[in-house]
DNA sequence: TTATGCCAAATTGTCAACAATCGACGATCA
DNA sequence: TGATCGTCGATTGTTGACAATTTGGCATAA
């Protein structure tokens, strides 16, 4: 009948995401978050965001401490909680991790790589250039997010892809924190040409040291400046 | 005078851990899981749960989540909660995961390797191969844990550690299950001979190899037995 | 016999009040 | 004047009660 293949993937007809308070809090306040609302440093008390968001502190905490988990807030016991402030460090640890989990992923896609890898990868790249012609920058920071997340995606690697989102939410995190602080952070048209010409090659090799160097390049930043010193001592 | 140097690290006298409830709970009730009283598969109940700690559902919740975090337990809102059931796929997810974490841990402690990085490294071996002595597994479980968390430790890297951590609490959860099916899980007094000489040496491709290989023969027992096919649809 | 609708028990989600803790300010005393 | 100690306001931690949701079984009707 009409229905025999009702599990088909492709029709998105899985499971229907639950929605509880937690998790609608926690993606606004991350969204908040990230798009600079609230600025790196600034303390966060339970009370004025249940107010503010017009719910009990009880699913408030839970979606802190989700925030906490991805390295968003920062939290000590019995004395308040702030956006997360990344240091120098950090950003560096960041970009080291990202390099060696992004090969990792190519390592296990490279030899699936049909033709819906090879087009997404551009139509993804369209979107960018597209985003990038536009001045819109937090478009572009999605963009580029979404760009180099395809190889976690296709690695259908769970594990992997969790790493990565961890790291994705510390990414935005000091892109948005230095977009606020120097404005555009004008990424070159060209920016991933060869990123992406190495991803669709045929020499491994090659490609691991284009994404080596191609994080380098998204790292030198660092030096200038960060959203801020990181507190010493902060802990859940 | 006599406390002119209190802060001398190697007296412990460091800040102390500041002990909420949640956290507790967590360690006891990870302890639990990881030590089998709770079976993969096992419904957690909050309620349960809370009388048995004597704490109510607050801090238990905060706990869960933490545990949820880590891997060990599954919720579905609404639902229920039991103890993660680790598929075949999952297995092999950590074990390749590990193998590229554990080799760009080791990258980033190559050139820092001192006389007290070998010496630790000989004494966490020594340990292990006292449990296995011993016929301990429970300790040896442990102490192989510890013996590959050195070279996490000494990279200094705080996401590389995070990244670990999040492994290493769900490798534990298949060893103890494996454990408890299969008894002993039995290494050779020898298996990490070859790994640390590598580690040790002056070859670091050699190492990559060797890392790569003793992962292999780690994961192999994968086919044979895991806790149990994970459930399908399961998330937070 | 099969499908449907409904009910009840169990479980998690949410809430508002209370307790514990911390950091800073100011009084007190040498 | 300086340091020390107590106190106070603010914030998070914890609790017990109540609400929302799900699941399975059972009655019912086609």
């Amino acid at each position: 009948m009409a229905f025999s293949d009702l599990s088909r993937p492709e029709l998105g007809l899985g499971p229907v995401p639950k929605a509880t308070l937690r998790a609608h809090i926690a993606e606004r306040l991350r969204a908040a978050i990230l798009a600079g609302d609230i600025a790196p440093g600034a303390p966060l008390t339970e009370t004025a965001l249940s107010t503010r968001f017009n719910v009990s502190r009880g699913p408030l905490r839970e979606a802190m401490r989700q925030l906490i988990e991805e390295g968003l807030l920062v939290t000590v016991p019995y004395t308040g909680t702030h956006v997360a402030a990344l240091s120098v460090e950090d950003v560096r640890e960041i970009y080291s991790l990202r390099t060696a989990l992004e090969i990792f992923a190519f390592e296990q896609v490279w030899e699936h790589r049909d033709d819906r890898f090879r087009l997404e990868l551009h139509r993804r790249n369209e979107a960018l250039l597209a985003s990038i012609d536009a001045g819109d920058d937090r478009t572009s920071i999605g963009a580029e997010l979404a760009l180099h997340g395809l190889v976690f995606e296709a690695s259908g690697h769970k594990l992997l892809q969790r790493a990565w989102h961890g790291l994705r939410g510390r990414l935005q995190l000091y892109w948005a924190a230095h977009h606020r602080a120097h404005g555009m952070r004008g990424p070159r048209r060209d920016s991933h040409d060869s990123y992406i010409k190495a991803a669709l090659g045929s020499d491994l090799d090659a490609l691991r040291l284009e994404i080596a160097d191609h994080m380098r390049r998204g790292a030198v930043v660092t030096e200038k400046f960060v959203s801020g010193e990181s507190r010493k001592g902060d802990k859940t």
